[in-house]
DNA sequence: AACTTATTTTAGATTAGACTAAAAATATAC
DNA sequence: GTATATTTTTAGTCTAATCTAAAATAAGTT
């Protein structure tokens, strides 16, 4: 089996790999891992000897096969635990992210077999993101960035790209869950703000938070 | 917080002190930990200069209150879990400890706090084991091991002292589980062996299963 | 093309936790 | 009460994961 670091960082390349298409920069995990660049560096080393990863000096990191299947698995533990804490233990969709990142760890086949089927076999998890299936396939949402749709497009919110707290808990306060749906009413070329429809009520909103929220068209 | 080694022991440490009653030597910490005496003493040093345990040369460990205190959140933890994965996720009673090992070491007081409550606050775990509440009190059981009691006396099984699987499965095989009436019909002096009744049927068994079994009267 | 800046890697040190081998303290035996 | 055996501790080494500082490579600018 991987440690827990080991497990942190294929994770962790994973999503840059997803976002950014392509091989990942040292610098870009050790700042999403919140270390430096050498530390980084010296892991990529070891995981490189491990064939987790392809890497060449200077020119970035890819995961191999079995790297990425050992990100997935973690990944649909993590989302999967989520699940268990907000639907089971009523935590709200913000509070649940640091619990699930020691929980995802936790060592047994078996365990994460039942707790799937206890949960009844989710396909998302709290904040809209595709839960792995056993044999680590992800299904492909075809969801759009808000901050891209135009005047009078509508959908509805199925997942959020930002997970912390605060980002979360507005919107609470402006009552946006997953499910949600909402409606352009207009956008500002200038700062890319936007007025949206949100149930009875309209909202204005920043790009940033634009750029934050995926929609189901 | 606590690492995950120093937990493990101020567990082991709790669990000697208890059969014992009395300072622990290293060597016994060092065979329950599965590690040898100078990786014990080594520890058992770090843990006296955080006060966790008091200790002195050649001389033997106990635990501080701190430590007490630690050690007992670990083992709240751990049956909480255990009773988790017994009664939601329908694991055998032999096939938890392992996984709750791991689980154990989750940080967040929020997270037990609900898992208690979504228990329904047991104050047993599956192997008849007290659950120490959310001030460390723990429930003194007044059980009895089996292998001192006479014939014609009777009682209900508690608790087991040996937690392996094949002890498990022996108990299992044989219809044996916690809240089982178990009813002492002979005794053989010689060996200690012994025949009981359970339920319809009569056994005959071993002074060393008699010895891992407690009995309420 | 040469200079400057940013990124990435290497070298060397540190910490927790474990190990082996040897030394020190305690316990047991005659 | 000395000799022997057992237990415990110390000293020194090892690995994973981190750090800082310095060196190497790549990218950007004139």
């Amino acid at each position: 089996m991987y440690t827990r670091a080991e497990e942190n960082y294929l994770k962790c390349i994973f999503h840059l790999e997803q976002e950014h298409k392509g091989a990942v920069a040292t610098n870009a995990i050790a700042q999403m891992m919140s270390t430096k660049a050498s530390s980084a560096t010296d892991m990529i080393q070891r995981l490189a000897d491990k064939e987790l990863v392809s890497y060449r000096r200077y020119k970035g990191t890819t995961l191999t096969k079995e790297g990425i299947a050992v990100a997935v698995a973690v990944i649909r533990k993590h989302r999967l635990w989520e699940v268990f804490l907000v639907e089971k233990l009523n935590f709200q969709w913000d509070e649940v992210h640091e619990i699930a990142e020691q929980l995802e760890h936790i060592q047994s086949e078996e365990l994460i077999t039942r707790l799937d089927k206890f949960l009844d076999h989710p396909d998302y998890d709290p904040h809209g993101d595709p839960i792995p299936d056993k044999d680590g396939n992800i299904k492909k949402t075809e969801k759009k960035v808000l901050s891209e749709m135009s005047k009078s497009q509508h959908g509805i919110l199925v997942g959020v790209r930002e997970t912390s707290g605060e980002f979360l808990q507005y919107l609470d306060k402006r009552n946006i869950a997953i499910g949600t749906k909402i409606k352009v009413l207009g956008k500002e070329f200038f700062d890319g703000s936007m007025i949206i429809q949100v149930k009875k009520e309209q909202f204005f909103i920043s790009k940033k938070i634009a750029e934050n929220l995926y929609i189901q068209v």
